[in-house]
DNA sequence: TCATTAAAGTTAT
DNA sequence: ATAACTTTAATGA
């Protein structure tokens, strides 16, 4: 078991894997710096999801970064064990496979979604998967975003500013409520 | 139209 | 207090 405090990185870009990770409770996202700094974030973690598993099956070097959000207790497992583990229990092998397919949907959700031109589509796009993890609640404004603007806006590749117009033109449209800053969907 | 820059207000640590 | 996030506005590609 493993400790991590906020910006502390799991691993990095080009890190060969050899673990698998779990994680206990906390957040961690999966992201990549351009040259100028600007972040991508390609997924957010949270207890119970595992991080860079898919790697750890090609044997590749990371493509992206796990950097800690917040405060993270993480369960650390060498390959070989995990792949004992993997062998003797079917069960785990089964779940495996659902979080690493999850993985993938999100993956082709937002692909989509980046392609499109318009922000809203984008921001939407992020939304509407969001909420339909959350339970079967469809009423308007019943899933509290769970992060912040900046996150979004990194989350859909645009600039905070723009993601900040955006989810404020969206308000007006009726397609989100703002409570304290919050974000309702 | 959106990104960038800058400046200022707000929240969280 | 200080850093991180939010917001507005001006400017440029």
């Amino acid at each position: 078991m493993m400790s991590y405090s906020p910006s502390e990185y799991i691993f990095s870009e080009g890190d060969v894997p050899t673990y698998y990770y779990q994680i206990i409770s906390g957040e961690v996202k999966l992201n990549n710096y351009s040259e100028d700094g600007k972040e991508f974030i390609q997924n957010i973690l949270s207890a119970g999801q595992s991080c860079g598993e898919s790697i750890l099956f090609i044997g590749k070097p990371y493509p992206m970064n796990a950097e800690v959000i917040t405060e993270c207790r993480v369960l650390r497992l060498p390959k070989p064990q995990f792949f004992d583990l993997l062998n003797q229990t079917p069960q785990l092998f089964l779940e495996i496979s659902t979080f690493l397919s999850q993985g993938l949907y999100y993956k082709f959700i937002m692909m989509q979604n980046i392609s499109s031109q318009n922000p809203a589509t984008r921001i939407r796009g992020l939304m509407d998967y969001l909420k339909s993890l959350h339970g079967r609640s469809d009423a308007p404004y019943s899933f509290l975003i769970p992060f912040t603007r900046k996150q979004v806006a990194s989350l859909t590749g645009l600039c905070v500013e723009t993601a900040i117009r955006t989810i404020k033109g969206m308000e007006r449209d009726k397609i989100v409520k703002i409570k304290d800053r919050k974000i309702l969907y």
